[in-house]
DNA sequence: CGGGTAATTGACCCGGGTCAACAGCAGTGG
DNA sequence: CCACTGCTGTTGACCCGGGTCAATTACCCG
């Protein structure tokens, strides 16, 4: 079974069998299982290693003193939380399991090693970083000038990109296993009026959700309410350049 | 005179003096000025150096098709514009001068013969990275999550605490060279909001705001209206390891 | 002094928040 | 198999923070 970050990072370059190898190893560090709810890791820790999301998913998350909270990133299998962490000497943000939720936590040296020997793999964890500081500036867009239905809407499409790119949606479908009080977090709303923005979306015909199935019936439809640009995610590479295996 | 590049990563290591000639010769890069409301690069451009901010104020900022317009981040001098942009193949997003601006334009070999040479500086660099995103965060969490007065307030604290790290505010008092229009697209609110959100900060008496003095009369006052937590900009460094002139 | 931009204010309105009740469904234990 | 518990989703009634529209004032600069 290939590995959720190479599946990921070839949306971008393409491998030789030994990059992949060398990144595969990392999934052999430690690896932990977190709970739903279950922090990874909190606000004020210091970090120590950097956590790669293997399966499950899993979100940053900021509170206020008052206990409003925003999630600010959402992380699927194949996610790298922040590959210099360990730079700094706390966490400003916490990173909490959505649903249950297994991660590799990649030592510091092996990371260095990894970016020493192999000038490819660096470039595409760079692209990798380029991409979620892209993704946090649209976050910053949808929520300064998107309303309600055009937030929601760009949230789900957003997800079925990404979750596209690493193989675990198709046809518009995938499994939705989150509750709408974690996307009222997300978007900056009240559960509340998410959930009427999402009856919303179900009454005029663009999206299917029951349970943990969530189809998006006229995507183009939802693309349009959204304002959804893909190009904010970057997946359209250089091609030659970073193809290892131009030559074969 | 010192450059702001430096001052600012002075905030967490302390260079050697061959660091900082090599940090300012970035600065004999081409330069370029941009006037107020010009744009130094646009949503769509592919990327051919990085911007240094040497002097003004710029900003990024992502567009809706009908015309609603966010600033997702403020670079003062001494801000970097995304090290790696080179490696994407267009941009995601503009960035424009928000005021006269002077940049330098630094081309990629430029940059990778630095980091090549000194680590020191390359960690120094990771740090500016990881705290513009660690900026990114709050921002999603301060439009997500915090009322008008709330948002508008931890703004002005940011500002505060950003540009006197720079040298270029104390005591509370700093040049406020831009428009409430401009807040307004920062805050996501429209100017008539942001205009009576301000005038109720003055109200209160808080803040002092004519022409382009700026003077926080009461910054705990301000800090606690807008709970405002300054570990996110993460100003406290290691100390002696990164600490070029430990031993002199 | 004229023209243009930025700030300010008033009147009115609506998207989304708040509060509260209720329904649906999964898991648990008897 | 059923009752109980607790969480998530759903809906209704009501309200308010902030948006909209439009007029007016202050300011800057040639």
């Amino acid at each position: 079974m290939v590995s959720p970050l190479v599946l990921k990072l070839e949306q971008f370059v393409r491998f030789s069998a030994d990059d992949v190898a060398a990144l595969q190893d990392l999934e052999r560090s430690s690896t932990k299982v977190c709970g739903p709810r279950e922090d990874i890791i909190k606000e004020g820790d210091r970090p120590t290693v950097v956590n790669l999301i293997l399966e499950g998913w899993a979100c940053r998350y900021k509170m206020l003193e008052d206990g409003r909270r925003q999630i600010t990133a959402l992380f699927v299998p194949g996610d790298l939380c922040d590959i210099h962490v360990f730079i700094l000497r706390e966490m400003d943000h916490s990173i909490g399991a959505l649903i249950k939720v297994r991660v590799a936590q990649i030592p510091r040296e092996e990371l260095e090693r990894l970016t020493a020997e192999r000038p490819r793999v660096t470039q595409a964890l760079w692209w990798e970083g380029l991409v979620s500081a892209s993704i946090q500036r649209e976050w910053i867009l949808n929520l300064g000038q998107r309303n309600a239905i055009e937030r929601v809407s760009h949230l789900f499409c957003e997800i079925y990109y990404r979750l596209r790119g690493v193989g675990q949606a198709q046809d518009g479908q995938f499994e939705m296993p989150f509750s709408q009080t974690d996307l009222a977090e997300t978007t900056g709303m009240t559960p509340v009026h998410l959930n009427r923005t999402v009856q919303d979306l179900r009454a005029r015909g663009l999206i299917v959700w029951k349970g943990k199935r969530f189809h998006i019936v006229d995507l183009p439809g939802l693309i349009n309410i959204a304002m959804f640009n893909e190009n904010y995610l970057h997946f359209r590479h250089e091609g030659a350049v970073l193809d290892a295996r131009r030559n074969t």
